[in-house]
DNA sequence: TAAATAGTGTCTTTAAGACACTATCAT
DNA sequence: ATGATAGTGTCTTAAAGACACTATTTA
């Protein structure tokens, strides 16, 4: 660091620094789908447009608070899963000003997504559409999830589609080694739960048999004696997640 | 985004903002493990304690620009890779003021190394120490690369141990669906270097048949034909990396 | 008992690990 | 020829995919 980065660093009025805030992708699953809440910009620039919800990071406060405090300011709610996604900071995102952002990923398991629409509603629930496999990448678009099936894919603001691909596209990646899955099931849950989440997130089909076999040779399930209620035929045995250790 | 949120965001003045930095490391392998370049603080704080090349982010310069022109102006080198690694925003990571930083990865092949190491006497080459095996993470130890075996590790300023460690977790997860491990290989390479640069990330030794027929399957490779020279045995074939398409 | 899904047995397929073997070059 | 590493053939092992089958519940 030479010297007048350093003084300059002790002066804040020294230089013009880039303004920082987080967005955060609320993610969740419905109808078998990824699905964000997203919401509608009242004003310039992009106005009209759908964004994530955001904020700017405050002095004394650390990206993660920054995170949590969007998270419980414009959806009301906790998120069982926040992880930092990437870091956007291209000089052209935002044409009002210089704002880096740093994307977040709060995973909503049913209940939170829905208590999340429902508590705020201005939120927006909309379905994401991936049009890639695996881990190729690419544009992701958002439908809106009540509406008619041909409905307009909604326009999002700034560089949130990239957010959002790069969302599906870390979670994909992290998927069968890590513990994000269970982050989207409540407590208790059916093989058949984890599976549709599983098959949710990758976008294909997967074999009941090996799924059913790699998550009980894991380990983390402990199963808890009970039975799923409601089902109008044989129902299946619920399962707790246990951290591994 | 609030009404005042807004405001404040156009007056940079309203609100103090977090200074926004890059640090990037300049990963290289030496005797067949991890190494990096590292500079010695000499002033408060952690001075002489050992540190990540690094500086502010300027008001019109993209993150990116910013870790090539750190790379540029601390190693006089441009890397063939360059990514973002995480942004480490805690409070107290610099005790003068809060500043926030965008960690990236640099790749260095040998040759990149030597350069800058030679032509930047001020950077140290440190062999990393990494105690865990596959992604299980933790700490990370510098030791210097020239020095008796039994030296004392370098301490590292800041948080920098948390972002080396984090620098090896990244290369070791995306080493083999990605082509990150040529990026530490200089243009023709031979299976065997190529099979050192992986066993040297990963830090385990590797099956020979099974490796070449994963990387040979892959389709990246392509052969040159040629032979690689200097060597008082029978010679190895040369190979350039294809990037797939 | 009919319907529907839970849950399993087992065969096939694929890919990795083990290990020895042949090939080829410099000296 | 010797030494050393390149490069391969093939057997074993582990895990996933395919698919049909049995089990269990409600209605």
């Amino acid at each position: 660091m030479s010297e007048d980065a350093f003084l300059a660093a002790y002066d804040p009025a020294a230089y013009e620094r880039p303004a920082l805030a987080v967005d955060v992708v609320l993610l969740g699953l419905r109808e078998g789908r990824p699905a964000a809440l997203l919401l509608r910009r009242a004003q310039h620039p992009f106005a009209g447009f759908w964004a994530l919800p955001g904020g700017f990071v405050g002095i004394g406060e650390t990206l993660d608070a920054a995170a949590e405090r969007v998270l419980r300011e414009k959806a009301g709610i906790a998120a069982p899963h926040l992880e930092q996604l990437y870091t956007f900071g291209t000089l052209g995102r935002d044409p009002r000003m210089r704002i880096v952002s740093v994307a977040y990923l709060a995973l909503l398991p049913d209940r939170a997504f829905a208590a999340a629409s429902e508590g705020m509603p201005e939120l927006m629930p909309a379905r994401l559409d991936v049009p890639w496999r695996g881990e190729a990448g690419g544009p992701v678009a958002a439908f809106p999830l009540q509406g008619s099936a041909r409905s307009e894919p909604l326009s999002l603001a700034f560089d949130h589609a990239d957010i959002l691909a790069l969302a599906i596209l870390r979670l994909r990646g992290k998927l069968d080694y890590s513990d994000v899955g269970f982050a989207l099931l409540p407590e208790l849950f059916t093989l058949r739960q984890l599976q549709d989440v599983h098959e949710a997130i990758l976008g294909l089909p997967l074999n009941k048999p090996a799924f059913r076999r790699r998550m009980l040779d894991r380990g983390w399930l402990e199963p808890t004696g009970a039975r799923e209620a409601g089902s109008s035929f044989r129902p299946a045995e619920l399962y707790r997640f246990l951290r591994p250790r």
